[in-house]
DNA sequence: TGAAGGATTTGT
DNA sequence: CAAATCCTTCAC
């Protein structure tokens, strides 16, 4: 049922990857959220950036806490947190099982606008391209929260990953669309590690 | 048990 | 550039 429904899904494999791997490869793949009351919202990943083990930016770097536990675990599940007291950030856990390490994803590119916000936005102000491009705000438009922390990715969940599109991959190939790589933002620790991706020509990537 | 600070966002 | 706001971590 599942295959069926979603035949691109990403499966944890896939991301049994050194998070800097992964990291560039989800640009261009699509993250499914589907509500509780069935509405499904999708998103194109157009910045990623990667936390290993031995990172000092890392939230797994002292040591195993019941907030990062998730990340010390097998690939492929969700690690959210709260940061700031407002706003969520979603990533990927990343590598092999006992390997902390994650993908935060911090843009997405929205096919539509979530139709929950639709009524509470201001349209002169926030156009669809700029909905999700940060990752606090890509969590509010999908509704990614701390109950979605420790979930595995999987349609049944209600968060998955899905494979790029063939478009997207021969906008790739064909050199339309570039991917830049550099340095990660707002960090007090690690800063100089170019660890962070983006898609060049895309108009919902939170800084350039 | 408490205090300090954060992988953000927004408005001044 | 500072505020908003609360969970996590680490020190006492």
């Amino acid at each position: 049922m599942p295959s069926a429904l979603t035949p691109d899904a990403i499966t944890p494999n896939w991301l049994s990857r050194c998070a800097t791997e992964v990291a560039p490869d989800l640009l261009g793949c699509v993250l499914v959220r589907q509500l509780p009351d069935g509405q499904i919202l999708r998103g194109v990943i157009v910045e990623t950036e990667a936390y290993t083990p031995g990172d000092p930016a890392c939230h797994a770097y002292r040591r195993r806490t019941a907030r990062n536990a998730v990340m010390f675990g097998p690939a492929g599940w969700a690690y959210v947190y709260l940061i700031y007291g407002m706003y969520h950030c979603f990533n990927v856990v990343t590598d092999l099982d006992g390997v902390p390490s994650a993908v935060l994803v911090r843009a997405l590119e929205l096919e539509a606008l979530p139709p929950w916000l639709d009524s509470r936005l201001d349209p002169k102000r926030d156009k669809l391209h700029r909905v999700a491009a940060g990752p606090g705000k890509l969590c509010r438009a999908l509704q990614i929260d701390l109950s979605l922390t420790m979930t595995p990715l999987a349609p049944g969940q209600g968060l998955w990953l899905e494979r790029r599109s063939p478009k997207f991959q021969t906008q790739l190939d064909s050199g339309a669309l570039t991917f830049v790589q550099t340095t990660r933002i707002g960090l007090t620790q690690g800063a100089d590690r170019p660890w962070r991706w983006y898609v060049a020509e895309s108009n919902s990537v939170s800084k350039r």
